[in-house]
DNA sequence: TTAATACATAGTCAAATGGATAAGTATCTT
DNA sequence: AAGATACTTATCCATTTGACTATGTATTAA
């Protein structure tokens, strides 16, 4: 039987799936020096290419990047922010704090 | 095919991994505030206990919680080193620290 | 000592994950 | 204009995940 409880995942859900996977926490850690685009990302992995891209759109999906077309090249660069709301997750404790603040930047963001 | 390059998940994979699930974290949220037997961790959610009893295994597996067995209940700890790694990843993009530090690590409890 | 409690184990199932190959499109480069 | 480059899409496959039910075991309580 299928789940039927089944909710579509959150944001956070995303973000530490993302997270939870080497060859993922490798992008994020070469990111860090700057963008690239997405086949310089993939060389250093012994991996098919559509498999690579297949851990972008994870990731992407995760907020932890954000891509870009330029002319026939994906263009990649981190999304600190993303990673510091996942942080913030484990260190601030408080979680009450956690859906206010989430209301909060929808209240803030509702008319987009 | 199988994978033939499988290895086994990383205790950090396992960590983030076990953070990727609104059950597990709200499991986390209350061992803040101490440790709980199963049942009573398990009492908020709609969900069968054999169930409920997998998440607790995935976040022990990830290193997150602790569990000893008192009588018939199984009492669980809140691992807060385990959350403070996984946030450090985040954190210290100089990842170089990480893998020295884990050496560090291996090298001063090679003892026990 | 019987019954209730608190797990524990086993097995089933649908969907998601992480890998692959093959073939298509869109953009440079020559 | 043709070829090379950089994805992109489609399809397939084994394994893992996250849910369930049914049943077994080990403690505690009456």
């Amino acid at each position: 039987m299928a789940n039927l409880n089944a909710s579509t995942p959150t944001p956070i859900d995303l973000g530490f799936h993302a997270l939870a996977d080497g060859t993922r926490r490798a992008v994020i850690q070469r990111l860090h020096r700057g963008e690239a685009a997405a086949t310089e990302l993939a060389e250093p992995f012994d991996m098919a290419l559509p498999t690579f891209l297949k851990h972008l759109k994870v990731l992407e999906a995760g907020g932890l990047i954000r891509t870009r077309k330029e002319g026939r090249r994906r263009i990649c660069t981190l999304e600190r922010d993303q990673l510091a709301k996942l942080s913030s997750w484990i260190n601030d404790y408080e979680k009450g704090w956690e859906n206010r603040l989430d209301r909060l930047g929808a209240f803030l963001t509702k008319g987009d």
